[in-house]
DNA sequence: ACATAACCGAGACGGTACGTCAGGTCTTGAC
DNA sequence: GTCAAGACCTGACGTACCGTCTCGGTTATGT
């Protein structure tokens, strides 16, 4: 993951190794910095403060604050949402969905769920990586819809865009307005009520 | 609307009025602004030396650049998604929809929104505002919905949270992300995949 | 004092009368901070809180802080440097600079008099009023000296301005400068070697 | 000199040198600003954008503009007083005096010269750096008025401190006050009643 | 083996915007 | 006509981070 966004770089040829210790330094203190304060007072002086490595060594390997957090996150979240296979469509969205909602409900994820949509918003470049990283969790609901027309659960037409819309949009709505909190238990509901919508 | 956000601040009793001059001009300047840079690029001095206001005044009035945007926006957006009575509940929720998906498809007003967004999520303060002006969106459609309900177009025990979360969800969802256009064509379907879901 | 300074601006032609009571009020308070923040930090707004009277009340009867400083001080200070008559010369110095020495031991009253320096050498317009006053000090030594001269304590062709400059000079400059205390025990030394120079 | 009040601040340790030009550059525009506007009308943001230095790198190096000024005017003003060595004390004090009458004599200097003596009353932090450097100037008197006790020209058991405020006093008071200009041809007068008052 | 080149720390630098403060002017309405 | 209240423009404050740029010093090759 680290290597896709930010390594091979340049050619190497000779010359001194990229210190793994300063990258998981910076890693780390910008997790906890995140966790402390939020998306918003993080800065990346606080970060090389914390981690002890150079400002200009955390410009070398990241291009803004958002393409940090962002690779600070995504090996973190990358258990969250496994794809589910247990045979069922039903089950396997209520699984996906479950893990979903209990992910979200550690409000150290959820802030930093939010903080990364935040920046999405603000800056086009960062929305880029994101969207590549939103694109993954998408591909993992297709594979899930995909089986479940193959075994006749939905119909052969449905539009998979729209559908997974209706995954992953009410999920951050939510999150996001924060005007009712994300209970896990209503994955479920969810689930019942999205498949009703799915099924010709 | 604007009285609701900034005025009734403290009753009068002597003193020179408040300059409704340079209210409009801030409010303007602010939007202006915004269409042109985007809300991040947006900054209380650009809206101060653009309207001619000093700064001072500005802050005295507003707390933050996301409240002072987000007065802007409010007013221009009551327009935008009033509520539709066409006697069928499919209809209004096409309707409602429809407008929702028009007024995205405006650049200026898809960045607004997003910034808007964007801003909740990174000053507590601001979320509180921005999660009011939410909640009088979400009443227009439980309104719509109830009637739905009494017309025993729904079942009379539905999770109105729920219900409501289908509506906006995926389309902020899509604004946010922007892995899809939102084309106001795609608000039919989006309606029909809605109602199957919200009926038992 | 005050009425030269401040008053007879404009002939009065009916209407509210000036309000003795504000005047009083706004004095006191520049006084009262004066002692507690020095100079510096005082400010018109601060008076104005202080003392309950209005800041455009404030700018109508004084141009700048140094001017309402001044009137704050010049009543207390009349009694502070009082004509000495002792019919020698040696005992009319000793008793002025005691007095002087005295005063300055004061810190609110060493305070406020490097304040009044400073804002003389800062602002032109109170340099003059400044000037004014301190005129009037050195016209007290001046009755001094000249008494000495008759009784021919002093040559006759004596350098006034030069004379009081060294009566004034060293205790300013210590004062100003702080390099040593301003005992007053100093004092009899001072006019001691003050008289030598003096006399021809 | 400059070392002395800014720099030696912490031991290089890696990082960036610190650039002589941008130091020369605010220190030239601080003399010239100071020239044209007399001290309070000066401002560190002005001297920044004269000299196209960046604010915060001025407040890197200074703390307050009495800070910076002090050190545009210490080294321009270490020629002026140089000490005078012609073998015979009223000779040295006459030459001594006649320096300080003549810089004073030029406006640009004696706005300086009160500008920061102004300063030193309202700032405590500035006023210790103001003392440090007249304790300099005291000292050069100090070792004149040393050489005149050796060569028996003065009693053994003179106080120096307030024989070096009579040197200085009448001079800053008449530089203060304005009552009376400084004359260069009366320096000699002054170092006249001067020793008079000084030889028992 | 040792030069080369990329690495890394430190931190100075020019910037931009921040949010605050006080100054001084003006307007309103009460007395 | 004076006054308290307070809105207003102005301008400077000192701070925080930004992203860039030297420095001096430290590794790992690769020839």
């Amino acid at each position: 993951m680290e290597d896709a966004v930010s390594t091979v770089r340049r050619a190497r040829a000779g010359g001194r190794t990229r210190s793994k210790q300063a990258h998981q330094a910076v890693l780390a203190a910008a997790g906890d910095l995140l966790l402390e304060l939020g998306y918003r007072q993080v800065t990346i002086e606080g970060i090389a403060e914390r981690s002890g490595v150079a400002k200009s060594t955390i410009y070398r390997w990241w291009r803004s604050k958002g393409e940090l957090v962002m690779e600070a996150y995504a090996g973190a979240t990358a258990l969250v949402v496994p794809e589910p296979d247990t045979g069922s469509l039903e089950q396997d969205l209520v699984a996906l969905l479950a893990n979903l909602y209990a992910a979200a409900s550690q409000p150290s994820c959820a802030l930093m769920l939010r903080g990364l949509m935040a920046e999405a918003q603000l800056d086009p470049d960062f929305a880029e990586a994101f969207q590549y990283w939103v694109r993954g969790r998408r591909e993992v609901v297709a594979a899930v819809l995909r089986r479940g027309i193959q075994r006749a659960e939905l119909p052969p037409n449905l539009d998979l865009t729209h559908a997974i819309d209706l995954v992953f949009g009410p999920f951050w709505y939510r999150l996001l307005v924060g005007h009712a909190p994300l209970d896990p238990a209503d994955a479920t509901a969810h689930a019942t009520r999205l498949l009703r919508g799915l099924r010709g």
